[in-house]
DNA sequence: AGGGGCCGTTTACGGTTGTAATCCGAGTGT
DNA sequence: ACACTCGGATTACAACCGTAAACGGCCCCT
């Protein structure tokens, strides 16, 4: 998929609209307008820009309109991710593992899950 | 430390001047430039912006200037990471870790070192 | 001494981002 | 009908970014 950019503020409300959809205006603002200190335009704006990248669609809902996603989260996160490990990481991801296992507190089963998701891995190679 | 942004080509100049350094204005453009097609001002452009945000520093050297780090790569590694964290993977460093786990190839060592910084992690719990 | 080069500095310019205020049309209460 | 309000659309504006040309000084060759 053609890949836009997404900002940081812009991945707010992409978050939440993955979260739960489809959301008016009022939705959106009320849920990150006061989180974020972020007047009612301002919200408002991103949405309005977040259309026009062609990452959320609206659809009239009587005098309003409703949002939703029309790229899949997945999507947004593995080029955010590819972006990262590349710009961060010089595209090792044994290096970006190692740095956020090292510095990451993790609860057993989170650890027990990794673990898992290694040995997987293992068998693939 | 006081965190500056450092832009995704900036962070190209930044890495090879953590890799090695100082280095004159000519030899990150020998380094970089023909990469990435950048015209010899374009990276001038750079390393004074980067200077400006105080991230690089520069000593006379005769006539021209070396330029080197003023920031640990660390550091910056550290705030980078930490706002994609934030924004990419809500604040979850399981579930980044999950996903680069999934979606990267790693060798049978890289495999094996990652276990065993998983076991350390186990320990420190 | 004059012309090139090389090098750092300044200026340029369009696009993106954060952050909003303002505008305008439609529905609503009186 | 008329003022008011709510919501989307338009306009604003400074900082940052990618990308680079233009400028001005210093050193070297001829």
């Amino acid at each position: 998929m053609a890949t836009v950019q997404i900002s940081e503020a812009e991945w707010q409300v992409m978050n939440l609209l993955w979260h739960q959809q489809p959301l008016t205006a009022q939705e959106v603002i009320a849920a990150l307008g006061e989180k974020n200190g972020w007047a009612v335009s301002t919200v408002k704006t991103m949405l309005h820009r977040l259309v026009k990248k062609g990452v959320l669609r609206f659809d009239q809902q009587g005098t309003r309109y409703v949002y939703s996603p029309r790229v899949r989260r997945a999507d947004c996160v593995r080029d955010e991710s590819r972006s990262f490990l590349k710009r961060v990481f010089a595209g090792e991801p044994a290096t970006l593992l190692a740095h956020f296992l090292k510095t990451s507190r993790l609860s057993a089963d989170e650890i027990a899950d990794l673990r898992r998701i290694l040995d997987q891995q293992e068998e693939r190679s």
